[in-house]
DNA sequence: CCTAAAATAAACCAATCGGTCTTTTTTTTA
DNA sequence: TAAAAAAAAGACCGATTGGTTTATTTTAGG
């Protein structure tokens, strides 16, 4: 790895806390440089915009967050343990949040929507990545015969990352966990809803 | 009513919807002198910050927001029927929001939780009389023997909150008001879980 | 209708915005 | 280790930021 891709690492990662922290419209250049320690040239060397920085600091932090979360799910095997894994990875999320600021995905997503179209995409690609990996556990565990057969995978999945990303806006808005745990307990009901007998 | 008060709530309703769909930090005085038709003199004679303004703006989309959700509640009187009110309200919200830009409770608290803390002390009052209004709608269905008494109501609410504000998050991004509805769906099904016989 | 007061316009302010350009420093490599 | 190349510093740019001040217009009350 080269001096330069250790630098716009660099600058990536310190900016996604930024930008997740602050939205982009709330983040400066000059906060980039001081959390960088870099200056204006250094930067621009490697980005030609703002914007793009932008783009770059949150596809980081949703493939860091993707990651960490298909780290939590792969020591299962059965899609009921998978789909507890995430419950479990949301539990502690707002103790420890892997990316300063909450979920990327939803403070990402807020301030996009009406504004920045090419962020919006972005989150777009993120959400399907989301959607499709609870997705396909569920379709797992119908394969498996852990899940009843008539189960639906896509209205399971759309249950789950809404439940989640509400629970964390609610629970962020409080600065307590209990709001989000309990979004996460009804998530473990209905998991057990759909087992078989 | 006089001019002053009138111009003054002009700027509140204009910058609401600007604040709504493009932040506190993305929204420029210059916007708010755009939509209002005013100059800067003729806004500071009114407000003595932006931040006022905003806090004023928040206030009267999350006031409104209520007020319309009263609206079609109180034409109901059975608890499972208010609680379908909701629902029902918030199925047509993405076509027609009250204020442009989607949920006001949702993009102001995910901006102002790690920003601003009158913001955010803000939306936790809005957050609190929604998560009482339903709350207690769940307890009168309890008195009146329509639900079970066993119910939580306190947790129910939460998760009625959480899913609507987390599908609205998802459905903004993608665009397609199906995601809300899935979350809608679910919850009209938990109304009937919650359901005596 | 006239006058006092309230409301607004418009010029103005320093500070900061995102971004560029030239110079200097640091790496790399031959 | 010297030269070429890459990276970073720092001065600089015009535009825009939130906010103030003064002059003008509009409104309301007697």
């Amino acid at each position: 790895m080269s001096k330069a891709d250790r630098t716009r690492q660099l600058i990536i990662e310190k900016s996604a806390h930024l930008f997740n922290q602050k939205g982009y419209a709330g983040t400066s250049m000059q906060d980039i440089m001081a959390s960088t320690g870099l200056t204006k040239g250094g930067i621009y060397g490697h980005f030609e915009s703002k914007e793009e920085i932008a783009l770059q600091a949150f596809e980081y932090a949703a493939a860091h967050l993707l990651q960490l979360l298909s780290d939590s799910i792969s020591p299962h095997t059965s899609a009921t343990k998978k789909l507890e894994a995430i419950i479990s990875f949301y539990k502690t999320y707002l103790y420890s949040p892997p990316i300063q600021g909450g979920c990327p995905v939803l403070n990402t997503s807020v301030e996009a929507d009406d504004t920045n179209p090419l962020l919006r995409a972005s989150v777009v690609r993120v959400l399907n990545k989301l959607h499709k990996s609870v997705a396909n556990i569920v379709r797992q565990g119908m394969a498996q015969g852990d899940f009843k057969a008539d189960t639906d995978a896509d209205r399971f999945s759309i249950l789950f990352v809404s439940m989640i990303e509400g629970g964390m806006m609610v629970s962020k808005a409080y600065g307590e966990a209990k709001y989000l745990h309990t979004g996460l307990q009804h998530l473990q009901q209905l998991i057990e809803q759909e087992l078989k007998e």
